[in-house]
DNA sequence: TATTTTTGTAAAATATACTTGACATATCGG
DNA sequence: CCGATATGTCAAGTATATTTTACAAAAATA
């Protein structure tokens, strides 16, 4: 999986930690990482969290045009 | 959770059923049942399939504005 | 009506998202 | 340089997404 790098871009925006956003959406720092690393596809519940605290929509930070 | 009607109506509107979604996305016939009916949450891997298979984005389909 | 297709649902098993705790390294301000 | 904060990573455990098999009922179609 490729690295999210949007969502990296996203949070240094907010001036945000990783521990931070975890805290604001109710995971782990380890979970936010993975994510921004490509480790594991996150469930689509913690998506909306994640860009209801980043103040974007699903396709600003997960919607890729060219996936296999 | 709530039903994904967007989804549903999606789907029809392809003249798909259940059965021939999961096949094209690679699930069960059920995944697709269960999340139509809200029973639990996909992964973003599995939302972007299915927005794939039917033409549309994640906002299209698994974006809701007001979400607790 | 009879037949087929589609949908709903349930239980047991498997895969994997996510947690917790811990440690190492890098970075940055004092 | 030193302490604090941020990031990367790993291993073991828990929660839950997804599969498989199976059956029943609804809906479409002949």
């Amino acid at each position: 999986m490729a690295k999210n790098l949007k969502l990296k871009a996203a949070r240094a925006g907010h001036d945000l930690s990783q521990q931070e956003l975890a805290e604001l959406v109710g995971v782990s720092r380890q979970t936010i990482n993975a994510i921004e690393k490509g480790e594991y596809n996150p469930t689509i519940k913690l998506c909306r969290a994640i860009c209801r605290a980043l103040g974007t929509t699903l396709n600003d930070l997960f919607w890729e045009e060219n996936e296999e």
